[in-house]
DNA sequence: ATAGGGTTAG
């Protein structure tokens, strides 16, 4: 065993003395202090028990305090020492609630305070509150946070600045903001700390314009801000993407010659790329003495966000040492610029290089981008993944695990998702919905919406979109009515502009054409191009050439380079025979070079994505997939089906290259493929990135019966499921 | 002895 660099001196001097007053220099004290690893301190522990100068409780927590808190320490040896201490006293609880607090089982801390209350005969003093409201905050905990709230005002502590403070920290994390403003405004002298708890907390918790009005009253109150402030008001610039100001901040930081240390440094780099400048970005990390890991990832989330991939993977091979955290933001980078296919394959590369282990953020990356191209056998396998690690889903992972099986096109495992997890937030809760409503499943989804309000979780925004959209696609009009008539005088949620587009669409796709011009017009906000895009949509189900016109002006001066607007009025044309108008619109798409965004279908067959363009031949089985679909023609027409041409864009003019043309549509190439090449019990799931045409939409009614095979196709807007000459939306899209 | 900070997420 290891012995102290210099003997002990003679404890045994003192341990006759061990019931007098605390005798301050004991030169065991100097001792322990000046421990350098975990067996000296051991040997004072046995030391002590030898004296007995370890059963002097102020001796025992002096000894307690440096196992618990020295660099060297860990908890479970320092919950040894607590549990031998005969009678702790106060300091020693309060250390242990300390240390439990900012450990990774912070509710410790609060069940020790418990015990402290029922065991001890101590009461909480100003020392204690701050570490168990750390330990609240910690866990999120919002009714322990108000319990501990209310003690500390019985204790007559309710005005000490730091439990104040603790408490301002507490109710910012729990969200609830209103709570902690209270707590903030009844201190008599706030310090610097109450400003910069305040000030992030409402940075973080996306008020960055509060808190930005919170620093220049700091400013008027005469209280200097130290670097953490200056970290929270460049998280404020960075949410309020607001470069001018965050530039100012910087010149700020220099002109008042406020410290800069690593982490401000980082923070101000964070701020300029999350406002768009690489540049500003650039030469600050260029002229960075001391960088870490996290100004690394931070350069590379900027380039990665930005687009600007190549950089960004050049800084992940460059940098010291990659982390989870680095692959994260170069595939949640691909992914929310909706290069999936990218995310995809840097996700595989991860896994096969073993350089980091994925963590719940890369899979809830990987299940996004999966759920935008309908990739279910790599969704699965990730679900698979998740179960076999034994991640506990999160509501994060539980709400992106509903999404990817609800838009590849399986509801029932989106269902079993939801229902075996216990945990559900506002953000599970409406992917849920948002689930059934995309599948038509209408009437589940209100249901699910009036569960959710029972299990008191209260609805956002995204929610009654979502609400809505399931009224929309299963043709509830009353009941959209009456939800989109609730939300600002019951849910206290005034609708947006996504809002009123759902309406337009209910009404318009309900035939309601008039009644939705009527409440277009009495909107109060501006009509965006959604709403006019809803309104055009709904005429040409309709055949209303008269409101598409309209429409389709509007939705132009908004949005000059909409080609689906010209496509839509196109439409609306050729159905109601207007064929001047037709070629008036092929004529103008030709001089303006607009182009119908072209058709794409894709299909996965044992993890393998195969893609088909309209009339593309690119695909190798390119020949065998064509004389397929030659034979379900035949069989088809055979069964009485004629070509609806009304569906085509009608650049085509004879009348049989326009049925060629027809045939090649993206999506019909995708069945004849999967009907030769998906096994036989399973569905053949395809997704579309543009809306099913009628045409292809009875061709896939037919093929479902005549082959007997199930075909589940996602559009742009929702899924249809195809099943014995019949599709799940009942023709209503 | 006490409180507050930056990167990755639907």
């Amino acid at each position: 065993m290891e012995t102290l660099s210099t003997p002990l001196p003679s404890l045994r001097r003192y341990s006759t003395s061990v019931n007098n007053d605390h005798d301050h220099d004991h030169p065991v004290f100097l001792h322990i202090k000046q421990c350098t690893n975990s067996s000296q301190l051991g040997q004072i522990h046995a030391h002590m028990l030898r004296t007995g100068l370890f059963f002097d409780p102020y001796s025992a927590s002096k000894l307690f305090a440096a196992s618990a808190l020295l660099p060297f320490s860990s908890l479970d040896s320092a919950r040894k020492v607590f549990d031998q201490i005969p009678k702790p006293n106060l300091h020693s609880w309060n250390t242990l609630i300390r240390v439990y607090a900012s450990s990774p089982e912070p509710l410790q801390g609060i069940l020790i305070f418990l015990r402290m209350v029922h065991e001890s005969p101590y009461y909480p003093n100003k020392f204690t509150f701050p570490f168990v409201i750390k330990a609240a905050a910690e866990i999120f905990s919002l009714c322990v946070g108000q319990a501990l709230h209310g003690l500390a005002i019985k204790a007559s502590l309710g005005a000490d600045v730091f439990i104040s403070n603790s408490l301002i920290h507490l109710y910012l994390s729990c969200g609830d903001l209103d709570s902690a403003y209270r707590v903030f405004t009844m201190i008599g002298e706030k310090d610097v700390v109450s400003w910069n708890s305040m000030i992030t907390g409402l940075a973080q918790r996306g008020c960055a314009e509060k808190a930005f009005q919170l620093f220049q009253e700091m400013e008027e109150e005469g209280v200097k801000p130290n670097d953490v402030t200056m970290v929270g008001v460049l998280s404020a610039c960075a949410k309020k993407l607001d470069l001018e100001l965050g530039r100012w901040v910087c010149s700020y930081i220099e002109r008042k010659g406020i410290r800069v240390d690593l982490t401000l440094s980082n923070a101000m780099l964070d701020m300029y790329t999350k406002c768009g400048s690489l540049e500003d970005a650039k030469r600050l990390f260029d002229m960075m003495e001391e960088k870490d890991i996290v100004t690394w990832t931070t350069m590379l989330d900027g380039y990665a966000k930005l687009g600007e991939y190549e950089t960004a993977k050049q800084v992940l091979d460059t940098m010291p040492r990659q982390d989870i955290a680095a692959w994260n933001a170069l595939i949640s980078g691909y992914e929310q610029n909706g290069k999936s296919k990218e995310a995809l394959s840097l996700y595989h590369e991860l896994q096969q290089s073993q350089i980091a282990k994925p963590d719940g953020i890369t899979l809830v990356s990987a299940l996004s981008a999966c759920a935008q191209l309908g990739a279910m056998g790599i969704g699965e396998c990730i679900h698979a993944y998740v179960k076999e690690q034994g991640i506990k889903l999160n509501c994060h992972l539980t709400t992106s695990l509903i999404d990817m099986y609800s838009k590849c096109g399986d509801i029932k495992k989106a269902l079993d998702v939801f229902y075996s997890v216990d945990r559900r937030d506002v953000f599970v809760w409406s992917a849920m919905i948002a689930g059934l409503a995309m599948h038509g499943q209408g009437r589940d989804a209100i249901d699910l919406f009036s569960r959710m309000q029972e299990t008191m979780i209260k609805p956002n925004s995204v929610t009654f979109t979502n609400v809505l959209c399931a009224c929309s696609h299963a043709g509830l009009v009353k009941e959209g009515k009456t939800f989109f008539n609730q939300m600002e005088p019951v849910y206290g949620i005034r609708p947006g502009i996504q809002h009123y587009s759902c309406m337009v669409d209910i009404l318009g796709r309900a035939g309601l054409l008039e009644e939705a011009v009527e409440f277009i017009e009495k909107m109060p906000i501006l009509p965006s191009d959604s709403v006019w895009g809803a309104l055009l949509g709904a005429c040409q189900i309709h055949g209303n050439v008269e409101l598409a016109e309209l429409a389709c002006r509007h939705l132009l001066e908004l949005d000059p380079e909409n080609n689906g607007a010209y496509v839509l009025l196109s439409n609306v044309y050729a159905k109601t025979g207007k064929w001047d108008g037709v070629s008036r619109l092929r004529k103008h798409m030709r001089v303006t070079g607009l182009k119908k965004e072209q058709g794409c279908s894709r299909i996965e067959v044992n993890g393998v994505i195969h893609e088909f363009l309209a009339g593309d031949n690119c695909h190798p089985l390119s020949k065998e997939i064509y004389s397929k679909l030659d034979e379900i023609m035949v069989r088809l027409k055979s069964a009485g089906y004629v070509p609806n041409k009304s569906h085509l864009l009608q650049l085509i003019e004879e009348d049989e290259m326009q049925e060629h043309a027809l045939n090649l549509h993206s999506e019909k190439l995708a069945i004849a493929f999967g009907l030769q090449y998906v096994e036989v019990s399973q569905p053949i799931r395809i997704i579309k990135n543009l809306r099913v045409c009628g045409d292809c939409h009875s061709v896939a009614k037919l093929v479902s019966r005549l082959y007997n095979r199930e075909i589940i196709l996602r559009d742009r807007y929702r899924f249809h499921h195809f099943s014995g000459g019949n599709c799940s939306c009942k023709d209503y899209w």
